[in-house]
DNA sequence: CACCCTAAAGCAAATTCTTTGCGTTAGCAT
DNA sequence: ATGCTAACGCAAAGAATTTGCTTTAGGGTG
């Protein structure tokens, strides 16, 4: 696989890396990501969003349609996973830290509106939400590929994203609190059991 | 004092049932479903609303904020249960008839747009995705309840939220296609394996 | 290297939505 | 029956969104 991948990151249209929409929208990210932080996160419009970008706000909403579709797209740029999630020396270790921290990042103030942006926008198709799955699922792969290099039995990723990342997003979505570190070690060790005949 | 508690049901903020607060806010979310089934969902605008329902868009605005919480409101409001769930003589068989019938619901399109909705609202307290996520624990406790009364074994609620509820709204809001009858019924019977020992 | 061609951005006017202050009214309470 | 208060209606002011047209950047081609 890749490994410095050539990135067709920057995330929604972008014609060529360098050229003017691509100038345009690392602006308007930015400025979006600042202003989130200055202001709060509710108090966005485009025109201020604009402003701070130095384009005029048409150019946001012919690109973006609306707010909500454009913080989207931000927040999912900014759900990429920085680098590899750690080494701790076996499966479970991994998979707890990774839960763990995973868990914190999206149960904060930022992070769940992060999530919310990403669930509100109705994009069709391509739906930020499943290219916010799509990272966890690949990070959840390095651990369990890690772990079979090791020798450890792994099930696949579908199970995890079932059993563990699936109540974990389910508590932070729909209920009061989110999953505590026991919650998230039971639902690891579940994942786990009988994990040597994979299917 | 209020014996036969009033019913603090219709939703938000009802002072009295039958005052006029109450039929404004009926009109309102009868207009609102109305004009979502016409022109879809994504069509509505809150003067749109208003003036369907006969009402001045500042109402709607003073006392809903904004449309996205409006909509929360309204969604809440539809995915509240209608009866019981239907008993076909086990916890398994009500489970999967239950399961199968709620994934249909929520994987077709205004299914769709109501999570989005519920998920959607800003309000920080008394989430709607909450509210909503409660009848869902009604309904699963109902049948879990029938089936202690037949003598079966039955695991807690909260383990069915975790085990089949979470990944089947996983697959829905995060993944480019809904669970399946297979995915369910895997579930259920992970759920129910070991059910004895209820802790 | 110069020139065209297109997709995207700028600009500005028109439209639509949102906010707000103030007067009015419905409905509960005494 | 009468007053009190929360909620609504109205209308004007203020923002945001949409849209038609013009301009420009930058890639492709001769």
């Amino acid at each position: 696989m890749a490994t410095t991948a050539p990135s067709p990151s920057t995330s929604r249209t972008a014609p060529r890396p360098g050229g003017r929409s691509a100038r345009v929208q690392e602006a308007v990210h930015r400025a979006t990501r600042e202003l989130a932080a200055e202001h709060g996160r509710d108090a966005l419009t485009v025109p201020m969003v604009a402003a701070r970008a130095g384009v005029t706000p048409s150019t946001i909403y012919r690109r973006w349609g609306d707010l909500s579709e454009l913080l989207a797209d931000v927040s999912v740029e900014r759900m990429r996973p920085e680098g590899e999630p750690a080494d701790t020396g076996s499966l479970r270790g991994d998979l707890l830290a990774w839960a763990e921290q995973y868990n914190e990042e999206m149960s904060s103030q930022p992070g769940r509106g992060m999530m919310r942006d990403v669930l509100g926008a109705q994009s069709p198709d391509d739906r930020p939400s499943c290219r916010c799955a799509n990272y966890v699922a690949a990070q959840i792969g390095v651990l369990l590929e890690r772990a079979r290099a090791r020798g450890e039995a792994a099930p696949p990723v579908e199970r995890l994203m079932d059993t563990l990342v699936a109540p974990l997003l389910f508590r932070l979505l729909f209920m009061p609190a989110p999953a505590t570190a026991d919650d998230i070690a039971g639902w690891i060790d579940a994942s786990l059991a009988g994990a040597d005949q994979p299917a």
